[in-house]
DNA sequence: GTTGACTATGTTATCGATAACATATAGATC
DNA sequence: GATCTATATGTTATCGATAACATAGTCAAC
């Protein structure tokens, strides 16, 4: 139809209204002093020519392309969902996008996704996790932009941290089971290798059973992360015929917990007469299901928030931080009728 | 620590190496001739360096950025984070990455969103749906790269579109109903005004209910999209309360659909016995939760890999095209517990 | 009337890469 | 040996914007 004519430039947008091609982008930074009628006349020329200004070369110019780098293990996961909701909300304000990758629950394809992210030359980086391999920390570190690791507490930080200790999330669930009369307590999670969340999960599930003197060996590995609900369903029928008197369950997530729940039904199991179950993340599901199951709630777009904020922090010039370098999201036990104890006498 | 030296161009690795800033560039591009000894030599000076590529400048310089635009609703939504990794995991071969987006199922927001993903010249476009605003539609039009709408079937076509009819989808949950016997059938659906997909849901049902000769006046509206599992549950109670005679509900999601069956079970009605309960979107929680409940498939996935299918097509330089400039992915109803009518005599 | 502060705009160089063109060497062909 | 071709590399201009600097007019204060 219309010749593939290619798309305007400041030139063309500054042709057209009669001005150099600085008056226009002065006109659109809207930072400095451009006269109220130009500047009405030079969009109004911008939108006749449909101009659409290239951030790409501004970036190159002024050296600030306006994105955040953000690495999250899955796409398809809520919790991680709200944590980016609450960085680009965050973000927002100054003007600042995300440019968001997943890892698929590995250090390898994490190392990869950084290093094109960074080409992307981002003001700052967000990644998931604590953990990355030798290449992707020195990248990381010789990027020259702030790094913030979330949803984790890492042994020894890149930079900044807005996270929570995975491990302790695990342990209050055991104090929480054990305080409510359970002793013979299994942990259902993901393979231990790849994702170091849910081991650090798993890790805090056996400190704390062996601290308090009970038996932290009923272990089920459910597959590779991210754990679907049919794993935790299939799951907790491997853990019911290897230990049948187990009485309660701690999951990786809500959604094996939810899985594992729906196997209970089918098994004719009460929860949480006969067997306790309790998950982690606070996702929806845990809260409607019938009946509601305990979980944690790490509180990620508050996660999302506190990352944005302190990377606002940092790319500002001014020397006061309001920000600490290292901030600690308490997660908060959700006590729900999964793990009520007054069906268990 | 260090000090915060600028990160090294093209430039310092060609001067470590000791060849010109060309050679450099066509060693990173491996599609010109370079000497294997010279490259493995740029290759090492740049890891010496810790050297990562500019994609920006290139972008600039070469006018292909490399970006894929994607925008979806909500990126808290299973059905889109699948289709968003059709297309990452079918752009990824040819070295196009997604620049994602969401627009909270607001068309002013996503005519800001457009906009914004313009400005960083992506090759290709992918928008969710086919209702724009005016504004959206002519920059859509005049960005002047291969726009791809998705979920839908627009009726004026801006491009390409890979999507499937809402409307037939309802339609086809509807006379699954009516073949079981039902025959007092409601829609659970959102505010018709923002989810125009939701509203081509309740379009269907109400022209498949009229084709029958039933009556297409039970629908309940639970809030602007997206539904949650609880707005599900509560627009349930309402209809319940209205129409308590109601023999099966059409929820716009599975999500809508979980929470309506969860309300069903804390009030003893029986799913599918007295009240049958289907849903949209083959999410998992419709496969796993007791009962199982009726949905229909979209192929999320398939929609994204044949939208990246269809915009490779469009931006190699061979005219022969394979793929359609329409593609219809023709949804699947599973039809599970939640709708069987052996309990209904 | 001169000075200075402020407003408003233009000019030039540059960001980091690549396209397009130019050059140079090695081996093959006549 | 002359010519050609394929390989390998360098040079120059340019992508579209902005930083930094320069210019020029207006108004108030002295």
């Amino acid at each position: 139809m219309k010749p593939p004519k290619k798309t305007p430039t400041m030139s063309d947008v500054a042709r057209e209204a009669g001005v150099s091609p600085m008056t226009v982008s002065r006109a659109f930074k809207s930072d400095a002093y451009v006269n109220e009628e130009t500047r009405k006349a030079i969009l109004a020329a911008a939108d006749r020519l449909g101009y659409v200004m290239d951030s790409m070369a501004s970036g190159l110019s002024s050296r600030k392309t306006g994105f955040v780098a953000v690495t999250i293990p899955s796409i398809n996961n809520a919790n991680f969902a709200d944590t980016v909701r609450g960085l680009t909300e965050g973000l927002q304000a100054k003007g600042l996008q995300v440019l968001l990758g997943y890892t698929n629950y590995n250090q390898e394809e994490e190392e990869r996704l950084v290093r094109q992210l960074l080409t992307r030359r981002p003001e700052a980086i967000v990644v998931t996790g604590g953990t990355h391999t030798g290449k992707c920390r020195a990248m990381l570190e010789n990027a020259g932009i702030p790094v913030i690791e979330t949803w984790d507490i890492p042994a020894d930080p890149i930079d900044s941290v807005v996270g929570f200790s995975n491990a302790d999330a695990s342990a209050k669930i055991v104090a929480h089971l054990v305080e409510t009369g359970r002793t013979r307590i299994a942990f259902l999670g993901g393979d231990a290798s790849r994702d170091t969340r849910g081991f650090d999960r798993r890790r805090g599930f056996i400190r704390e059973m062996e601290s308090r003197g009970l038996d932290a060996t009923r272990l089920v590995e459910a597959g590779p992360p991210p754990i679907s609900m049919r794993e935790g369903a299939d799951a907790l029928a491997r853990l019911m015929s290897r230990w049948p008197d187990t009485e309660a369950v701690v999951c990786v997530s809500d959604l094996a917990a939810f899985g594992a729940m729906t196997e209970c039904q089918r098994r004719g199991l009460a929860v949480p007469g006969t067997i306790a179950i309790a998950g982690f993340g606070a996702y929806e599901i845990s809260d409607i299901c019938v009946p509601p199951i305990t979980s944690i709630d790490p509180h990620c777009y508050r996660i999302g928030l506190l990352a944005a904020r302190r990377i606002i922090d940092l790319l500002s010039d001014g020397p006061d931080s309001e920000t600490e370098s290292h901030t600690l999201v308490e997660p908060g036990l959700l006590v729900r009728a999964s793990t009520f104890s007054d069906c268990n006498p």
